[in-house]
DNA sequence: GTCTATATGGCGATAGAC
DNA sequence: GTCTATCGCCATATAGAC
């Protein structure tokens, strides 16, 4: 808590060593702003209260980030960079990129925050003239542009269920995900995201579930459903 | 703007014809009110701001609610009492109320400030101490046990595609409802959200789009789809 | 790199005149 | 029923000391 502890982190141990220390903590920033945000969207998270849990002053805070724009872009940047190194969104295998999809819906169930954070701030960032309208309306479109690449793959392999488009799939999976996690948030009891996330992709397209793609008969631990 | 004109509405002319007069403030407050709350949600939106509408003070504006929580209820209340004299969504009726629900969609498409109320305050309310949480929670337990009961009835009457559960139904219906509108609210050229909702039902349950309950050949406007 | 102090302004709400 | 005036609070952001 208190920052007295100068030889905690010194990686780079050479000179100026404080290289460490500031990565540090712009990270404890970041980590507080995305909790800070996630609770009660960007308009109403406040920059003392971000300042007050890592335990320094608004102007110390400022002093890493010029502004509370430039705060929350970090925070929607970097949690970006953690969600593409995880989920292969944009692979060329189809079935590897609904698994992904599958498998971030059950990590982020360990990760409330995060869901807190996305869902509150797409909302909020409906308005015209929000600070990260911007920035949604991308990563939506490179999210259906993602999903349409997966479901026309899929159609081109006769995967596709009867009377299934690729871009109505594309939006749908990207709706129910946002929805489910608006139930899920207000009732964690209700719902488990990933579970009907993959019984709908099921009522889309044929998906290999398992990952034999080059091992035929692997590991199946999923065939008794 | 000027309040001089004191003969415009005096439905009530015997003893104190001012009701009327505060009926229709009130009802202008509530209406600048939805604008604003769907705008930037209830935290960013302003009592200044909907005087300002109105055209009154924000004193004036307190005379007729008590406080800012309770101008909320009330303009949440009204929208209930609308929706729900459009739409049977507790009608014994399955059939009658998924033609509800895609009914309102399209009808909403015509309003998108309630769209937007309900899409930005659903998920700021996620936050156990946001105003409307309690309000928001109830509201989705309500809906989904009417979802069920409607999907129940189509599963005795052995009308929900095979692997559907009654259950799991209403929860995607809802969550398909919601984050269409988020998508909707974003790029308003991207989807049509009662003909997603159409379809998506389509591919849960056999429902009957066509009112010919009690008169056979009755007025048929809409067979023509 | 972090602090204190401060400028500037919006907010919800109240008191009391008319 | 509406106003003006005001209070007290919190917000973002800046200036300058240490």
């Amino acid at each position: 808590m208190t920052n007295t502890s100068t030889t905690t982190t010194k990686a780079t141990r050479g000179a100026r060593g404080e290289y460490a220390k500031t990565r540090k903590r712009r990270e404890a920033i970041l980590d507080a702003a995305l909790e800070v945000f996630a609770e009660g969207g960007y308009r109403a998270g406040s920059l003392r209260e971000v300042a007050q849990r890592v335990g320094i002053s608004e102007a110390g805070l400022l002093h890493h980030f010029p502004n509370k724009v430039a705060l929350l872009e970090a925070v929607l940047s970097r949690r970006d960079d953690r969600s593409r190194e995880m989920v292969p969104l944009d692979s060329d295998d189809p079935h590897a990129a609904l698994r992904g999809v599958v498998a971030l819906a059950a990590y982020n169930a360990t990760v409330p925050g995060v869901v807190e954070l996305y869902c509150t701030l797409s909302a909020e960032a409906t308005a015209p003239d929000h600070p990260a309208h911007a920035y949604f309306t991308r990563r939506y479109e490179t999210t259906r542009a993602a999903f349409l690449k997966s479901f026309g793959t899929l159609g081109r392999q006769g995967r596709l269920r009867p009377g299934v488009s690729p871009e109505r799939a594309a939006i749908v999976l990207i709706a129910l995900w946002d929805g489910l996690q608006v139930q899920w948030l207000l009732d964690r009891e209700v719902v488990d995201i990933a579970d009907a996330l993959h019984e709908c992709i099921d009522a889309l397209a044929d998906v290999e579930w398992d990952e034999t793609d080059a091992t035929p008969a692997a590991d199946e631990t999923e065939d008794a459903e």
